[in-house]
DNA sequence: GAGCACTTGTGGACGGCGTACACAAATACT
DNA sequence: AGTATTTGTGTACGCCGTCCACAAGTGCTC
């Protein structure tokens, strides 16, 4: 009757050992494919082989695990940029380049969002806030909003944007990206097959570009 | 022990005669202050007076009441857009007109996303559609996503937008406004202040204005 | 107008969830 | 060695959505 239940590794000390971080991973996992939701405490103690109240010794409650899970999510997007960054080519003049990284994040954040859909919504589907000394900490780490600010900086050291419009463009360049990312997530842009979708990220951006 | 239920009108009446609105009104005021998590099956129907189970010979599923508020949060969106519009002037070219209207239709969404915040997540945080049918309807049918189309077909009549930019226009520009919206909700413009998130949604409109 | 089928609401139950409280096992500190 | 502290267990509570069997009304047919 016991043994029904599936018990991973059914620990041979009483002690787990890395309890916390067991139960952080099975909450990405989680997250990764179901979204926040997902995110349910019960089973993350389940497949961390652990008695449900075990967590409460690392989380103060379901939400401040998704909260831990929610910062891991965040540091894959800020990887993602960084991706998108390296790959964009560094040709052209200083305007050229500071403009190709802008769209590198933008670049990043979507294609994360599509290919990562679980984690991105864990990340920005909910309530969400950032972190103002993570930000300002620029592109080193791994932040996605440092990565957005030091992008949009370095297009006015290089005289793209005029710095009178620099202020608040932050978010007026993460709401158009973030907009149809949920559009393509949850709304109506849901059906459209990827490279479309591709093919109208890269048009939001141009739109961003000219309008900023 | 009974009587300490909150027992709303205790019918005489063994049918309750109109349980499907009930219920439905119900959810919406849930929604309304609480957005789609608060819409609680049990807790419709213990404000209609009736038990958990009358749900079922009216809705299929909580999931399916839920829907049912979404569609009403949904017109309510289109009637905040509509008084927009109205609101707007009337006055200048055809074209200083076509553009004060699609102004207006981001300016009723950003609104009621402030003004009733409930809703606005209900209609619009999490899965979504948009009816095709109601969207080629046009602006008659308090369909957010119709006036939105309306308004940018008129952008394109009066000569303020190019005929091949108008294919899709509707996605970049509802982005914009989506995403903006919610990072003032659940990001990280919740704590700005209501007149710099009007300030700001002003900005967005310029740049989707200059962009698309 | 009696009988019957159909609709609509009730009662009880199940399994799943988050979480609180008391207790037990393992470790760390003296 | 003995004690205090950490970490995992067991049991229980109240909430949720949902299923099933049954009862109370309603309307149709002869």
């Amino acid at each position: 009757m016991d043994a029904i239940k599936r018990k991973p590794a059914q620990r041979s000390t009483y002690r787990h050992g890395d309890l916390r971080r067991a139960l952080l991973e099975a909450g990405i996992a989680l997250a990764r494919d179901g979204g926040p939701e997902a995110v349910v405490l019960r089973e993350a103690t389940r497949r961390a082989g652990v008695a449900p109240n075990a967590a409460y010794r690392h989380f103060a409650s379901r939400e401040d695990l998704l909260a831990a899970v929610r910062a891991q999510a965040l540091a894959e997007v800020g990887r993602a940029m960084q991706a998108q960054y390296a790959a964009a080519s560094a040709s052209g003049s200083d305007a050229d380049r500071a403009r190709a990284r802008v769209r590198a994040v933008g670049r990043g954040y979507l294609g994360f969002a599509l290919a990562e859909t679980g984690l991105f919504r864990t990340a920005f589907g909910g309530p969400f806030e950032v972190d103002p000394e993570a930000a300002r900490a620029g592109a080193e780490g791994h932040n996605p909003f440092g990565h957005l600010n030091a992008a949009l900086d370095a297009l006015v050291a290089a005289g793209a944007l005029a710095p009178e419009r620099r202020a608040g463009a932050e978010y007026l360049a993460w709401s158009s990206v973030h907009g149809l990312a949920l559009l393509a997530l949850d709304g109506p842009l849901k059906a459209l097959p990827r490279p479309a979708l591709v093919a109208l990220g890269e048009r939001l951006l141009d739109m961003v570009e000219r309008g900023l």
